[in-house]
DNA sequence: CAGCATCCACGTTGATACTG
DNA sequence: CAGTATCAACGTGGATGCTG
C-alpha cells in the first residue's frame, strides 16, 4: 500500500539562483500556493468541500470559529485561484453553493502527502520541543 | 517514472468533527505545520539546507531580502521542532554550522509532492486568476 | 441566505543599533 | 562571526452593523 519513494526530492533539483533574489522568492508560484496553505483557513475548506458540496451558512456552521467576513474572503481566494466553484441558484433569497473544482480536487493528493508526514511525525516534534524547550528554563546554563 | 496514484487523497478520510471547533483546528499538529510551511522563509531555507550544511553568515548571502532577525528566529523555530541542527564550532570568533537533520530531510518528500503540483497546474491558477479579474473589472454587469 | 463595509487588535516581518 | 534588543510598519484576521 505504502510505496517506500527513495527517488531524490525534485526541490532538491530545482534550479534557484544563488543567492535567491528576493524577486524570484516574492514571484515564485511556489511561495504563492505556500502562503495560501499556510493561512489560517483555506486548507480546511478545500478539505471539507472536498467531502461534500456545500452552501455559504452550511460551511459557515461546519467551522466554529471562522468569522463571516474570513469565510467569504478564503473562499474568495479559493474561487480566484480556480480550486473552488461559486453556482448560485436564483431562488428568493439566494441560494450559493460552493464546490471544489477538479484542479482543486487534485490539491488534495499533494495535501495529504503533507498531512500523512505530519501525522508520521508529529511525535518526533513534540518531543524535540520538549527537550528544546526545557533546555532553555533550566539555567540555559553551557 | 510518475506513479499516477488513483487511490482516495487521506485528507478526506481524516476524523473531523462536525462541527470542526475552534480549539480542534487550533490544536491541531497539521495546522501547526502549516503555519510554519505558509511563513515567509522556513520551506527556502529547508530547501537550501538540504542542497547543503551552511554557516549563519553563508546562509544570509544565500538569501538576498532576509534580514538577521527572521534568519535568526526562522533557524530557532526550525531548530526547536527538530528538523535543522546547530552545532557551534568552539572557534574564535564562534562558527555554527545549521544543516537538515533526517527529520528535516524526511519533510523534502511531501514538500516535493506539493512544490511539483504547484509547477504542474501554475499554468491553470494563473489563466483562472486572469479570468476572475477581468470579470470584475469590465463593469461586473449580471 | 449570502454577503459587504468599517474599524480595530494582534502577530509577523523589517530596520537599526549594539555585543560576546 | 553569529547573534540580541528595540522600535516601527504592515498584513491577517476578528467584531459589528447593514443590505439585496
Amino acid at each position: 500500500m505504502l510505496a517506500t519513494y527513495t527517488g531524490v526530492p525534485t526541490v532538491l533539483s530545482a534550479d534557484l539562483g544563488s543567492p535567491v533574489t528576493a524577486v524570484e522568492h516574492e514571484d515564485c508560484p511556489v511561495t504563492d500556493v505556500l502562503r495560501r496553505v499556510g493561512d489560517k483557513w483555506s486548507v480546511l475548506i478545500v478539505v471539507l468541500l472536498g467531502r461534500s458540496p456545500r452552501r455559504f451558512n452550511e460551511l459557515h456552521r461546519s467551522i466554529e470559529g471562522i468569522s463571516q467576513r474570513m469565510l467569504t474572503r478564503t473562499l474568495r481566494g479559493l474561487e480566484r485561484d480556480g480550486l473552488v466553484t461559486r453556482s448560485v441558484q436564483p431562488t428568493v433569497p439566494a441560494t450559493v453553493e460552493y464546490a471544489l473544482s477538479e484542479l482543486g480536487g487534485s490539491l488534495l493528493l499533494p495535501l495529504s502527502a503533507l498531512t500523512d508526514w505530519v501525522m508520521a511525525h508529529n511525535g518526533d516534534i513534540a518531543l524535540s520541543r520538549g527537550r528544546y524547550d526545557s533546555q532553555r528554563e533550566d539555567g540555559h546554563m553551557s
